[in-house]
Formats: structure tokens, C-alpha cells, sequence
DNA sequence: AAATATCTACGATGTTTTTCGTAAATGCAA
DNA sequence: TTGCATTTACGAAAAACATCGTAGATATTT
């Protein structure tokens, strides 16, 4: 089964992956310094993303705790496998030289990326 | 303005770049391969796209030709940033390692990669 | 010219996603 | 204990997106 998070299922897992465990109110608190947004909008959404697996809760207290089940790894890779077939034509390197290109690298980034670039063997 | 294809229109975006002009039924066939698709739909698709600015179109003769105004360029800066600024924190050298690890560059891309790497400068 | 095929326009319907109001439960404070 | 604040549950409405049927216009074939 495809589990896919929603724009707004993204958001909230960016908060969670920050903030390792959160309640309801800690998300929409957060997710409020930036848009506006109603407290029950937010509790719904996380409802539905415990039930579609995409985080996890504790029940226990009156006040629900969640986790990310969605990992930021697993996004990372989805989101670089769905840019990579639909706008780069399946290019690694296009993607590559894009990212260096238009953002702006610090020369630390470039050097971590010649680093591990090496380790690939020789360069000519 | 923020004009954003959805991923309906994102796939004839595909299509366009692709053939570089084509006609409703042109970008049709070439979804029907991979999915199935009314006629229609598709037609209605790329007359909301026109509307949006998407896509430019020729009116003059009983067919119409439609061209991608927003272009394969613009919507790979578009998908980098915002997969930056979601999963990748701004990391540019996060997304970078993440793409030539987890997606089997082949050699003559990692080639390619060095010698654009080594346009930043001396090397350590 | 008549029949047939293809195309655009338009509106309606279906689906998914987002938003929120209200009620019931739970805990805290007086 | 009573009242107040906070929380979850539920369902419904709104918004965004996708799908398609039908009608009318335009071209093509016979």
C-alpha cells in the first residue's frame, strides 16, 4: 500500500521530526507562528494520520502524545524519486548539478560532497 | 502570483516538454500508455491550464496547438526548493548525497558531477 | 448534400483534502 | 462539588482537484 502524506500531513511531520514527540496543541502552536489555522484542523488531520500509520500515538493520558512513523528518511527518498521521474527525466546528475547550481552551496557543502564523491574511486 | 501545477497537469507539463507542441489528442495518446484517461478530461485539463497560464495555445485553426509556458527548468527550480525547504531543511548537501546514494548514479554521472564540483575551486 | 467523425465548450458529478463547529469526556481550580 | 478550561471524537461543510457526458461546431468522406 502507498502511503503518501498530504501537503498538510507534511507539515505536521516536519514538526514532529523536529520536536521527536508532540502533543496536538505543540503542532498547532507551531504550525500557527507561520499560517493561520484552528486547533480542531490540526487535531483532525493528526487523527487521520494515525490512521493511515503515519504517526503514532500514546493514549494513555488524557492528552495524546505523537510520533512521526513517517520517517524523514522515507520522505526524503520519496520526494527525490517523484522530482527525479517527473521534471528530471531520471537524471542524477541533472538533479545534482541543478541543487549546486540555484542553491547557492556553502563552500563546507561543497567540499562534504567532494568528499563523498571520492569515495566512488578515481577522478580524472 | 503562485501558479503551481497539480500533478494531473504536471504529467501533460511532461508530455509538452517532451514533443515540444501538441494537440489534445496528441498529449491523450500518450497518457492513455501509461493510464487510463477520457478524451474529455484530458481536453478539460488543458483548457483549465490555459486558463492558468501553463500553457500557451493556437486558436486558429479547428484544432488547437498547445505549447508548456511554464517551463521543465522553472518546475525543477520549483520542485528542489520546496523539497529543500519541507524535507531536506535546507540542506543542500544533505539532498545531494541523499540523491547520488540512494539512486545509483552511474560513473559517467558522478564523472560528470566531479567536473562540475571542481569549477568551485581547489580540492583538499 | 448527407452522413460520419473529430473537436471544443460547458456544466455537472465524483473524489480527495482541508477546515471547523459542536458535543462529550477529562482534568483542574475554586 | 461545582464550574471552568482543555482535550478528543465525530460529522459535516467547504475547497480543490479530477472525471466525464452531452451538445454544438467544424471538418471529412461518400
Amino acid at each position: 500500500m502507498e502511503i503518501k502524506p498530504t501537503e498538510s500531513e507534511l507539515e505536521i511531520l516536519q514538526v514532529l521530526w523536529k520536536m521527536g514527540q508532540a502533543t496536538v496543541r505543540d503542532v498547532h502552536e507551531e504550525l500557527a507562528k507561520s499560517k493561520a489555522a484552528g486547533y480542531t484542523t490540526t487535531l483532525k488531520l493528526m487523527q487521520i494520520m494515525d490512521e493511515k500509520g503515519l504517526v503514532d500515538r500514546d493514549t494513555t493520558a488524557k492528552t495524546h502524545v505523537y510520533k512521526a512513523r513517517y520517517s524523514q528518511e522515507k520522505a526524503q527518498s520519496s520526494a527525490l524519486d517523484k522530482i527525479l521521474s517527473t521534471v528530471f527525466e531520471g537524471s542524477t546528475s541533472d538533479l545534482v548539478i541543478q541543487a549546486l547550481g540555484h542553491h547557492h552551496a556553502s563552500k563546507e557543502e561543497i567540499d562534504a560532497i567532494k568528499k563523498y564523491l571520492d569515495q566512488f574511486g578515481d577522478r580524472g
